[in-house]
DNA sequence: CTTAAATCGGAACTACGGTTCCGGATACAA
DNA sequence: TTGTATCCGGAACCGTAGTTCCGATTTAAG
């Protein structure tokens, strides 16, 4: 026992350049402009992770430097900045899945992933709130990544269950709202990390199947 | 395997009677007004379980028959109503604990409780609601409740330990949250009972000492 | 039946968060 | 340097949810 991990993966950077692609044709956006993009996207990003989807839009203007409307110049929506932001944690999510679907021993790269896994979702609150909190219909707007990530941990689990080493009759979303539940835990005490992992493990042991 | 239970515990009615008592010199409150009170705490018992803390106020008003100056009248505030039905439930659910806390069978007690808690939590919203998500400041309110529920399976836990049932190295918040987990699961997929016990079940074989 | 106190109902007020709008400032090509 | 397309800022607007207020209605004592 002591699958710790957590790998390098799953901490990548918002990018994405506005300046180009949109339109090709037209001029390249201004200087200021896309300096002002960035600083959102950053504050954003910060701001996102500590206080979660339910803070106000202008807290997240104050904090980059900028006025409203200039926020809602770049973002035509609260939803759409939020996207941005998950949908970005999400995508480096889902790559660790996948990366771990294939290790050699399945749950091995079952319990990487999880413990992985909890610490995105209890450092990064959007993330925690997208995943399961909060309203069905923010759920709703990430569906296809969210299935895809679902497979992925799927995949995990069949794997498992076939080399013998967790019980069949576990769903996976039951994971994954299991560990969801550990998040929580230790959200709520400024618990940094210790105690989350003992958490995850417990769950691991729940879902093994018994010697 | 197989610790079912949930007992007839825990389903207690809302009721006092809000006639007498309030001033015991003046006249009994108006015929019309209990029944308005007593529709009242009725609709938001439903209503609240059923969708949460979230519901706007007049929902309750109107499911009530009864006007929301009425209600005001009857409770002042949102709060009020609201703590008057959570707190009613999670006295009901002390009393379960501290029954269950005295079983000869330490572990015995523990499972019974964790379903019984899982089952309650997920079937009102608004216990749910009070029990982990929302606002820290909701939890606030009933912190001294929520103290004696936690010593209550405290005392579980420990009595567990001491016969070396379960792993010593859990704490109580834990296991609260990793229950809570799994109504969360069970509660998003009108997935009734029935997965809610398995999940509670796997949360259990995590905690136990290994054989 | 009369009448005053208690109660009712819901329009209106308040606070708050998202979004729009537009006069003024800025970047940058000519 | 100048002109203009682009961008900035934040006041104002809108919808939502909690709460207050007061004229209309009802209870029940005399």
């Amino acid at each position: 026992m002591d699958h710790r991990g957590t790998r390098d993966v799953a901490d990548a950077k918002v990018s994405s350049s506005p300046a180009i692609s949109e339109h090709p044709e037209s001029r390249p956006m201004r200087a200021d402009a896309m300096r002002n993009h960035e600083k959102i996207l950053r504050a954003a990003e910060e701001i996102f992770a500590l206080d979660g989807v339910m803070v106000p839009i202008d807290i997240v203007a104050e904090r980059a430097g900028v006025g409203i409307g200039t926020l809602y110049r770049h973002f035509p929506t609260k939803e759409a900045l939020y996207d941005e932001i998950v949908s970005t944690r999400l995508r480096a999510l889902i790559d660790t899945a996948q990366t771990c679907a294939k290790d050699p021993i399945a749950l091995e790269g079952m319990c990487t992933f999880l413990h992985t896994f909890a610490l995105q979702a209890s450092e990064k609150q959007d993330l925690f709130d997208a995943l399961g909190q909060a309203g069905i219909d923010i759920k709703a707007r990430f569906s296809d990544m969210l299935d895809e990530l679902t497979s992925c941990m799927d995949t995990m689990r069949q794997r498992s269950v076939e080399a013998g080493a967790i019980r069949d009759d576990v769903e996976t979303k039951d994971i994954l709202n299991l560990v969801m539940g550990s998040c929580h835990a230790a959200g709520y005490d400024g618990d940094n990390g210790a105690s989350l992992e003992r958490l995850v493990d417990i769950v691991l042991t729940g879902i093994k199947t018994p010697d």
